[in-house]
Order: structure tokens, then C-alpha cells, then sequence
RNA sequence: CACGCGGUGCCCGCCGAA
């Protein structure tokens, strides 16, 4: 049994889907029944993967042997349903955990949160926000950062800054994603200079080092405002500072130039990039 | 019985899809 296991687990860490879940046919041909952490590492890899019938199936079949789902299976399946655009069925499921007793926790609502969010239906994620407040549930820090970026789709600044502060105070200290989400949300309200001034202190804090995104998310705010120059120094800036662009870099940077009416900077930019032998997507 | 180990969630541009 424990061969199995680990055979199963190593091949799903290695990324090698069809050989764990081949593995797993042996393994229930010898009568040994696969336990719930087999089945989890499987259901996350083939939903990962965006094989979501197989883990669907994989579901299932875990509960016809008999094993009851918990928490970490039920989160990934919410999870998937939500990529495979089946909310009901993800409501559905997160019920369907509670009537088997099992008690939500903050990556269950951080979840559905962030199905709801990435599907672009942003007040139902902040409805599933005011409940998981309302359940007494733990906000950590990932939470806050996913409700920044919900408030932000939103336009609504305040209540963005509002969580900002707010997880100062819970002792929640924020981190380079939530300065980035930050910095977005002033890019999609316009606010140039706030995000500038977020970027300042963001400079400031000890333990948050910028990064790529936070340098795209800067490029294109300048871009939205047509200022290409500001925007092709920051492309030198961050390799200064030894962060290397990726193809999202040079994309915003395009965009820049186009929003701009600069046409034949973003050619030179393309042929350059070609020429360089730069990767691109 | 306790503790520990293996499985779950967050940020950026464009394009495509419905």
C-alpha cells in the first residue's frame, strides 16, 4: 500500500498524470483501496492540468469506495468547477461540505471568493465575502489581497484602501501581491498619482522587494496615461534593478506605444525583440 | 493519546472563445 502511494504521489509530483493515474488502476486491482490523499494529489493535478472531467470522475470515485471527501478535496473541486465556469455546481458542493459536517474554512471562502472574481461577477464574490465575515471566519492575508483586487474591478477605491488599512490592524502585514493589487486598482480608477505614491512607500518596506508584475502594472499605468517615455525608462529601471521583463513586459510596453499613436516605436520595439532573439508568446 | 510528514486559494498586458 505504501508502495503504491508513493509511486502514485511521486509520479503526481512529477507532473505525470497518465502513469499516477495508470499506477492507481493497479493498485485497485490488487484490492488495496487508494487513500484520500492519493485521490486529493490526483484531483488537484488533473483539475490543474484543466482536466476537469477527470477529476470530476476521480471525485466520484473516491466516494464509491467509500471514503469521505474532507476539507483540501472539497476546496479543489469548488475550485475546479468555478475554471470550468459551473457555479451552481460549486455552490452546490460548498452545501453539500456543510451538510456532511464539514465547517468552511478560510481557503474554502477564498475560493468561491475567487470563483466568483475571476468569472468577473464581483459583487457575488463580495457577498461571499460579507458572509465569511459574518461566519466569524479568518480573513488572512490572501483573502484581503483577493477582496483589494475585487474592490478594484469595481472601481471602488475606498473600500480598496479601506481593506488595506484594515489588514495593518488585524496584524495581517501586506505583501508584494497586495502592493501590486494596490498599485492595479489606482491604474484602473486613474489614479496615477496614488499609485506612484503606493510604489514610494512600497520601496520602503522591508520583506517587499517589487517584481515583475509590479513593473508591468507601473508600464501600463503610464501607457493609460500616454506618457511612452515614462514608461519605456521604467523597462531600464527594473533591469537595473535585476528584474528581467518577460513577454507581458514587452506586450503592455506595445500597448503603451499604441495607445499613444506611436506606431512605429512599437515596429522598432517588435523587430528588436525579434531580432534580439527575445522569447515571445 | 499527543505531535510531526504528503494533497487546496491571491496580483500584471494583448489576443482568442462564448
Amino acid at each position: 500500500k505504501y508502495t503504491f502511494s508513493t509511486l502514485i504521489s511521486q509520479f503526481g509530483k512529477a507532473g505525470k498524470l497518465d502513469d499516477a493515474l495508470a499506477w492507481l488502476e493497479k493498485m485497485d486491482h490488487t484490492g488495496i483501496t487508494p487513500d484520500l490523499i492519493i485521490f486529493s494529489t490526483l484531483i488537484d493535478l488533473a483539475g490543474k492540468r484543466g482536466n476537469f472531467s477527470k477529476a470530476m470522475a476521480l471525485f466520484h470515485r473516491l466516494k464509491a469506495h467509500g471514503i469521505c471527501p474532507d476539507l483540501i478535496v472539497y476546496n479543489s473541486m469548488i475550485n475546479f468547477f468555478g475554471k470550468a465556469r459551473l457555479f451552481n455546481e460549486a455552490r452546490g458542493l460548498f452545501s453539500e461540505m456543510k451538510a456532511h459536517g464539514l465547517i468552511p474554512d478560510t481557503v474554502s471562502y477564498s475560493i468561491l471568493i475567487n470563483v466568483f472574481a475571476e468569472a468577473g461577477k464581483f459583487e457575488e464574490a463580495e457577498d461571499v465575502f460579507l458572509t465569511m465575515k459574518g461566519e466569524g471566519c479568518l480573513i488572512d492575508l490572501t483573502t484581503f489581497n483577493m477582496m483589494i483586487n475585487v474592490y478594484g474591478k469595481l472601481e471602488m477605491v475606498k473600500e480598496a484602501e479601506h481593506l488595506f488599512w484594515n489588514m495593518t490592524e488585524m496584524r495581517v502585514t501586506p505583501n508584494v501581491v497586495t502592493y501590486n493589487t494596490m498599485l492595479n486598482v489606482y491604474g484602473l480608477a486613474r489614479l496615477k498619482g496614488q499609485a506612484m505614491h503606493l510604489f514610494r512607500t512600497m520601496q520602503q518596506q522591508v520583506g517587499v522587494e517589487p517584481n515583475v508584475i509590479t513593473y508591468n502594472t507601473l508600464i501600463a499605468i503610464f501607457g493609460q496615461a500616454l506618457e511612452f517615455e515614462a514608461a519605456t525608462k521604467l523597462v531600464a529601471k527594473m533591469q537595473a534593478a535585476g528584474i528581467e521583463p518577460n513577454a507581458i513586459t514587452y506586450s503592455t510596453l506595445l500597448t503603451a506605444y499604441g495607445k499613444a499613436g506611436k506606431f512605429e516605436k512599437a515596429v522598432v520595439l517588435f523587430q528588436n525583440l525579434r531580432l534580439s532573439g527575445f522569447k515571445m508568446d
